[in-house]
DNA sequence: CATCAAATATTGATATATCAATGAAATCGA
DNA sequence: TCGATTTCATTGATATATCAATATTTGATG
């Protein structure tokens, strides 16, 4: 079993070499824009584009991450200006969390080289390939699962 | 191309997400042995087992990790006892690093269980699902490859 | 209604990634 | 050999992940 388990670890690590890679990438891309954003703060700010008054516990369910995290990122783009915490009248607890304007401008104006990005990440790969990526993923996904599985598309 | 836009975000999306849940399973199985070490650690650790006296820099490029990480996750494993700084004889700049004693036991120790997590990890895929995954993911970091690529075997 | 449990956001601590700057030492080129 | 460049390890700063603890508020149940 010994090439087994080199197999395995070469696995595991291409997996997280290749994620590595990729947010590098990305965030390269994204220093480009000189729009002082880092690829986290784009995907909480891109979920607040798409679900304004968006809660942050939701928020960090979306974004899967953790709520501290979400603090911290909002924190970030609040100081930024890009988004505003408002009081929720109904719960107390709650923030309800929206863009500002320069924040909606902000995506606005980036959303379509930050779309490319991805797109060349995903650079020749056939809908196939895509589609077995995508199921291999979510075997692995399946063998770590813990508690409350969320679930993808 | 329109069709694959959504795709591609699930793809981007879904990588990294399994991964965290790798990283995720992996340190809650380390915890189990209450051994007092981050997945992190042990990948330091073992590269170390297997290359005795390696320098810093090297150790980073094999654990594919900046050399500050490498520094900051030695300091840890230098206090916990496991492994030693040496000085190198034949140039001052560098440290060999290698094991302790108690690095030695440790490893011996908690290899076999170590390797069934990352068994437990591609658990249910099959050779060709794997070679498969590694195909894609090594498309995915040609694509967004800069500068000297590393090699996987 | 009072109390107790749960939810929400925050903060703190620790580990790591990344980038930049630094000091010390080695090496290279003229 | 001298000076410039490079290498090595460290440190600092910032961003994020994760876990634990907390205050406030809500909700549920007696």
């Amino acid at each position: 079993m010994k090439s087994n388990e080199q197999l395995n670890n070469v696995v595991n690590f291409l997996l997280e070499q290749t994620v590595r890679q990729m947010r590098g990438y990305a965030q390269r891309q994204l220093d480009t824009l000189q729009a002082g954003i880092t690829v986290d703060q784009w995907v909480v700010l891109k979920i607040i584009d798409e679900r304004d008054k968006i809660s942050q516990v939701e928020l960090a369910q979306v974004a899967h991450k953790d709520t501290a995290s979400i603090t911290r990122i909002l924190d970030l783009l609040q100081k930024k200006g890009l988004i505003q915490r408002i009081d929720d009248e109904h719960d107390r607890r709650k923030y309800l969390i929206s863009l500002t304007g320069a924040g909606k401008a902000f995506v606005k104006l980036h959303l379509p080289f930050i779309n490319g990005i991805r797109e060349q990440i995903v650079q020749g790969l056939s809908k196939e390939e895509i589609k077995t990526l995508k199921d291999i993923l979510e075997k692995i996904r399946q063998n770590v699962a813990q508690g409350d599985p969320d679930v993808f598309p």
